[in-house]
RNA sequence: GGCGCGGUAGCUCAGUUGGUUAGAGCGAUCGACUCAUAAUCGAUAGGUCGGGAGUUCAAGUCUCCCUCACGCCA
């Protein structure tokens, strides 16, 4: 058994996240943690919402909300869509919480302490009207370059030509449209993350099994220009963690409060923290700190690409900074984009389907299934709606569902609502055993390598030899003159529907569990013998027949869900 | 403009360090079966591996140029 910490990047905080999002980490991360756990080793999987940031004020405000008021609220709404979807994080922390709070400041305490900070003091614009310093891509005016009327403070999007907010002709406000700005002098603080460089890629390059999407942005970033360039972790905000030097205040820094990027990573720790003071765990350092404990942990991350670099160069570089014991990451999944019917998903735009509205029109394992089937782990994934309607029709409903529905059905017609005995294996249940012992294996190592779509398939196959095996014996033939043979080919059938029931947990748990009930057990233990794994169920042990697991999608339901996911979110 | 990931059967995708007739699933066609959610199982068809040049006994796989799509950066 070993002991395995998991973490999904963490999702933001204003509004409920597309599918993109969801099969980029939270999906991929759970289908490993329910793997591992099913394997008998020790999890930790930890979630949270990112909750600091303009973004978050600016969502508030537009509800009308006080900010803290409405984080609480989004939180508990992500939460429950979450669970929707069988996340099962051992806890679903926030940013916000006190405990990130602390140890945010503490880490920012102890760069400075070991002379990894320093202040800058720079030239921002400031909108009286706002009452708040605006970040370059809130303001926009007329470019003085081509004339273009949108460009923004950072660049023109017209031209391209790069700009300064001041040199912007009649710039103002995005969020008020205020044209009162003026520039005003402002202090802050950098991580001085170029000092690490060398560390950090001789790190990176140390790392020879992780994905190439994950290194090559790394090194990138790493190369790039001048190299890795140091990084701003405070801002002029209301909403946030305030700047402080541990506890102590942090003279000239009154005000401010750290930036996003600076904490979001660091409550992947502080929600083991709140873990264990909502009273769910014991001991949060065997899981963090390699001096005690957490030395035999393997930490895998699971982000989207556009996650890569503060987790692969800027959240170590915070962990190797304070060089105080802290377990850095092993293993970076990282995956690339889905997109919708030819397109992005946007969020913005409201383009493609989000958490919500998936699991009003379907139950969770149809997405969970197609989504980690098409995970966009080597390039950009497509999402059609004819594809995912032909792949869940197919798999679940005709080669797992039906599956379960021919061989209950059969047995409750032909002999009973109990598990018949009949005569001994033979050399067909031998051939069975072993075809699905080398399933099996390849189905393990790519669940260990996650290599999601691979598993999947896997998966797939393991389903399909029950049918080739019923094809093959066909018990409904043997019955009329073999009947005890007949008998046991059906007993191996039931057995194996439980052994579905376990080795698909991971990717479609609601199914799995209704599998498990059907057939009158709660041995979903994984096996380690598929010969012993086909007598779990003996002779004689009573079952239920099933409704059918999975309905299949009408092309009426097709075309009415594209048609209304075509257009925009309200 | 620079950089990055890609462009493989109608569709979604695999293709290890270059090496026998380029693979899978879906879809299509044909056949078998009839227990089952008009489900299942088998077979067949379908690709000059984006285009061009080069290296090599041998290239989807390496090099260069071009092109298209996406992303990041300036």
């Amino acid at each position: 058994m070993a002991r395995h910490l998991i973490t999904s990047a963490i999702p933001y905080i204003n509004g409920i996240k597309h599918l993109g999002n969801l099969v980029g980490s939270q999906l991929p991360a759970d289908l490993f943690a329910r793997y591992l756990r099913s394997r008998g080793h020790e999890v930790l999987f930890l979630c949270a919402t990112d909750e600091h940031g303009t973004p978050a004020e600016l969502a508030a405000a537009k509800a009308g909300k006080p900010v803290a008021d409405y984080c609480a609220e989004m939180h508990d709404v992500q939460a429950e869509i979450a669970k929707g979807f069988r996340l099962s994080f051992d806890h679903f922390g926030r940013s916000s919480s006190q405990q990130n709070h602390a140890l945010t400041q503490a880490f920012a305490g102890r760069l400075a302490e070991m002379n990894l900070i320093r202040e800058v003091t720079e030239d921002q614009v400031y909108s009286l009207t706002d009452g708040r310093f605006l970040p370059d891509r809130y303001i926009e005016g007329t470019c003085p370059n081509c004339g273009f009327d949108s460009a923004r403070g950072d660049q023109c999007d017209n031209c391209t030509k790069q700009l300064d907010p001041t040199d912007l002709i009649n710039a103002h406000s995005t969020i008020s449209g205020a044209t009162d700005l003026e520039v005003r002098t402002t202090k802050h603080l950098y991580l001085r993350q170029s000092e690490l460089k060398d560390t950090l890629a001789d790190w990176i390059e140390s790392k020879k099994d992780w994905p190439i999407l994950t290194t090559s942005i790394a090194k990138k970033w790493l190369t790039d220009g001048d190299g890795l360039r140091d990084r701003g972790i405070t801002r002029d905000l209301d909403w946030g963690i305030p700047v402080k030097n541990g506890a102590e205040n942090w003279p000239g820094m009154e005000g401010k409060v750290f930036y996003v990027w600076f904490d979001a990573p660091i409550e992947y720790i502080a929600c083991a923290q709140e873990w264990v003071d909502a009273g769910k765990g014991t001991d949060w350092e065997s899981w963090w700190r390699t001096d005690k404990g957490a030395d035999n942990v393997t930490y895998t991350q699971f982000m989207g690409k556009d996650n890569v670099p503060f987790h692969t160069l800027s959240f170590p570089a915070t962990i190797m900074g304070v060089d105080q014991d802290w377990k850095l990451v092993d293993y970076i999944k990282s995956f690339n984009y889905l997109n919708y019917d030819g397109g992005q998903f946007s969020t913005s735009r409201g383009r493609g389907i989000f958490m919500d509205q998936a699991l009003e029109l379907l139950p969770s394992d149809y997405w969970r299934w197609w989504l980690l089937s098409h995970a966009p782990e080597s390039s950009d994934a497509e999402f059609t709606w004819e594809q995912f309607q032909a792949d869940a029709n197919k798999d679940l409903s005709d080669v797992l569902g039906n599956f379960v529905s021919r061989i209950t059905k059969f047995c409750r017609s032909k002999f009973s609502e109990a598990v018949p005995e009949g005569v001994a294996m033979g050399a067909a249940e031998d051939q069975l055993i072993a075809d699905l012992t080398t399933r099996l294996k390849a189905y393990e190592g790519y669940m260990d390598a996650t290599e999601v779509r691979k598993a999947a398939a896997e998966l797939r196959g393991i389903w399909v030899l029950g049918n080739e095996y019923l094809q093959a014996n066909a018990p409904w033939t043997a019955f009329k003159t073999d009947p005890e043979t007949a008998a046991m080919q059906v007993r191996v059938g039931l057995n194996l529907i439980r052994l579905y029931a376990v080795l698909s947990e991971p990717f479609i748990p609601d199914a799995s569990a209704a599998m498990l009930a059907a057939m009158k057990t709660e041995d979903a233990s994984w096996p380690t013998d598929i010969a012993a794994a086909l007598n779990v169920l003996p002779a004689g042990h009573v079952f239920d027949v099933p409704d059918n697991l999975f309905r299949k999608i009408t092309d009426d339901e097709r075309e009415e869900w594209a048609e209304r996911f075509a257009g925009t979110r309200d």
